[in-house]
DNA sequence: ATTTATCTTGACCGTTTGGTCAGGTTAAAA
DNA sequence: TTTTAACCTGACCAAACGGTCAAGATAAAT
């Protein structure tokens, strides 16, 4: 193949790179997903990603630098999910939109969450900066707002800590637990149909249980 | 020292047999809740327990056999939380209890929880049996009961399944997630006082969010 | 056509892994 | 006291691990 076959300025070359890095992260992002940092093998995510092991180190240096660019993967992620709680005029209508974007999330990229999970249990080794800074300002200031819906008596008085992490909690249990609700549900995973209603039992209750129902 | 300094019947031998077994049984549990059963070692498994490596092989013949006899502890401890459910004739007290008793259980053993999750997310490998039988069965029944509840317009008519599955999940994540909670808590687990607030704040916003308040 | 830069990979290396074993120590039984 | 059964462990092993490298293949630039 010459290089006129292809787009001009090496776009061949550019292409090849982007399909591999993305074969790979895929892989790793599974691989990660069922064992954690520790338990995953290159070997084996070279294996999904149909290349040898020695590409995977070609592209990654090393087992935790690809650790660390699909940590960041996910935390874009999250942060674009984060990013509803933004209107904060109605507090039902945001506290709707943010768990359905979280319950979204968790239908659309369980590795992610599982991966999240793997690296919180094991005591977030790798991500323990990022969640005190950028994660907990997020946070802190989510809290502020419920404060305010309470004080302006909006809502139940409830600690905002223990409303968010139900939040957090509920949502990614449809992730990370998918395996335990799928034996559950007579060893089917969850129909588009269940999920939808999963969802809007999931908000009802909690706008109910704080008070804006 | 003599058989006759400990009890008859070769009671120290016993003694030291049931010593070394839970001490490695206590170091297991630690490594597995921060690895899973992938990524534990043995070795590190040893070092806990303050045994040579070779005598963790002595007491249990394979890390696979160490992992299950684990899985039973943690099952167990889990079925006997369940059993608080049992006295279903009011529906508050009946879910306060039950929520309150896996609250308990999260902060009282929070190592069997994450080994849980971790075998969970990897796919319930060791445990789908478990699963499809006992724990379905128990939850098969509860639901029943939840459903006996909202035909008899004690409660509102939710998924009893989204019910229980929020329940699971926020219970689960004051173990699981404890790091980060203690992050976002400036770097301070959480105290006594923080945990039972947190606990009454779970119970009232689930209590009333299916409308029992 | 030749050079250069990037991509590819089988073979390899030092280390760690789960597991074994021979030979020892200790305590219970005879 | 002697025998027996259980406990202990340093040393070891084959396999799997993360990572390296030299040598070749391919495509872009000259």
């Amino acid at each position: 193949m010459t290089a006129r076959k292809s787009g001009q300025n090496g776009a061949h070359k550019a292409a090849i790179r982007q399909e591999n890095e993305a074969q790979i992260l895929a892989a790793a992002e599974l691989v990660f997903a069922d064992y954690g940092f520790k338990g995953a093998t290159t070997a084996r995510i070279a294996e999904i990603a149909k290349v040898p092991k020695a590409n995977v180190h070609y592209y990654f240096s090393t087992k935790e630098a690809l650790y660390r660019r699909i940590m960041e993967d996910v935390c874009d992620h999250w942060l674009q999910a984060a990013s509803t709680f933004d209107n904060s005029t109605n507090p039902a209508e945001t506290l709707r939109g943010y768990i359905e974007a979280k319950m979204d999330l968790s239908r659309a990229r369980p590795h992610g969450s599982r991966i999240w999970a793997h690296e919180i249990i094991r005591g977030a080794k790798f991500s323990s900066d990022y969640i005190s800074t950028t994660v907990k300002s997020w946070l802190d200031s989510r809290v502020v707002v419920i404060n305010r819906w309470i004080a302006e008596g909006k809502m139940d008085k409830v600690e905002p800590y223990s409303l968010m992490y139900m939040i957090f909690a509920t949502t990614q249990h449809y992730a990370d637990f998918s395996r335990q609700i799928e034996i559950f549900n007579n060893n089917n995973p969850l129909s588009d149909e269940q999920f939808t209603d999963a969802k809007e039992n999931v908000v009802r209750i909690i706008l109910k249980g704080v008070g804006l129902a």
